[in-house]
DNA sequence: AACAGTTTAGTGAGCGATTATTCACTTGCG
DNA sequence: CGCAAGTGAATAATCGCTCACTAAACTGTT
């Protein structure tokens, strides 16, 4: 027994919405940065992508598997970006003068997703089993490097690690609420020095 | 005659909780903050806590309100400790001391509550309305004045204020994921000297 | 101490509302 | 035509909260 009944030719029908994914993508990052992953329901995201609730079961398994996509995409870049900054050649300064920008290009690139990011690290760090390259892993073991050959004074790499994210972390935070006006990249000078004066202190 | 009313032969009675609030609420931090306050249902609270659901009701409106009041212990206090510590007279080596001091004591003497004020900050932050004496806005007034009269290079007090702050927040988050063991105040003497160094470059 | 009256705090089944997900069906591109 | 993508009503499950009930604590009286 079909279900829907034959279509009249009524009242003009709604067009059928087309490239749903990304439009799904930025009404979810939205939600979810504003209300929380768990608040922010997939009839929300529908309306607001203006689209239909089972659009989203097309292309993510489910709420979760989005948000966590959505996580991701930004996580693992930002790995790569650490791991070549880094990893350079140059000195202490070209380093986290070239980590810092491109932090800061990626803020203001795709702020949303940045954002998301940001906001999202208590949830989903747990995920990110494998510790080899994450963001705060890869600083830390840089920073113990620099500790051993005599660059910076000896102390816990893993509380210079935290003091030195900080310095970025904390600036991107309130730009979220609105205490920063302008892109990041504004200010990519006064977080170099920054992170390099908390790098020396000791 | 039996003075309280035996049960027979009955299979044994679960006895009434009692002193039922302080359980509920440390049961409702633990799991807020690993699970997030939406995740965390009202009957898993009651059960880690060894307490009915209603008995929730009795001290507080609803989950919402049991989660702000959480929240807001910890934030109050910290603004007050905030004010005090910079308020008072000395140099501002010392001031930055003892608000490191007071801060890192807040987080040792009770480790959830502070652990729940951090990684809540992003949803009930906005709920501070009298903007007056939130932390932050304590801290960019105090540097606004310090590059005023001179002691500090000028700049914008916002980014200072992100960054200085950042260097022991991140700390704080850091300890939260388990990547630095043993009480905050432990570094508090790393956290004073990173901060300076952060406040003095440019 | 004993007792009765009053208040406070805890219980847990159940209700109403909400939500993520499913699926039979439709649409339109290649 | 065949298939990938979109639709939205239906569903099953969950959750916050209420409420009638009761145990325990407190109060004043004798």
């Amino acid at each position: 027994m079909p279900r829907s009944p034959a279509p009249a030719r009524e009242a003009a029908k709604k067009p059928r919405a087309r490239n749903a994914r990304p439009k799904i993508e930025r009404a979810a990052l939205k939600l979810f940065i504003h209300e929380g992953v768990d608040a922010a329901t997939t009839r929300e995201i529908a309306e607001q992508a203006g689209v239909s609730e089972g659009a989203l079961y097309r292309h993510y398994k489910g709420k979760d598997e989005l948000a966590l996509a959505l996580f991701m995409e930004t996580h693992n870049r930002l790995g790569k970006m650490m791991m070549e900054a880094l990893a350079a050649e140059g000195t202490l300064d070209e380093k986290v003068g070239a980590a810092v920008s491109a932090y800061c290009q990626l803020a203001d690139e795709d702020f949303l997703l940045f954002s998301f990011h940001l906001v999202s690290l208590n949830r989903y760090l747990p995920y990110d089993k494998r510790r080899e390259d994450d963001p705060v892993s890869i600083t830390e073991r840089v920073i113990a490097g620099l500790m051993q050959d005599g660059t910076l004074p000896k102390g816990d790499p893993a509380v210079k690690a935290a003091m030195a994210l900080g310095v970025i972390m904390q600036a991107g935070q309130n730009k979220i609420y609105n205490r920063l006006p302008g892109p990041l990249s504004q200010h990519k000078d006064a977080f170099t020095k920054g992170i390099l004066a908390v790098l020396y202190s000791g």
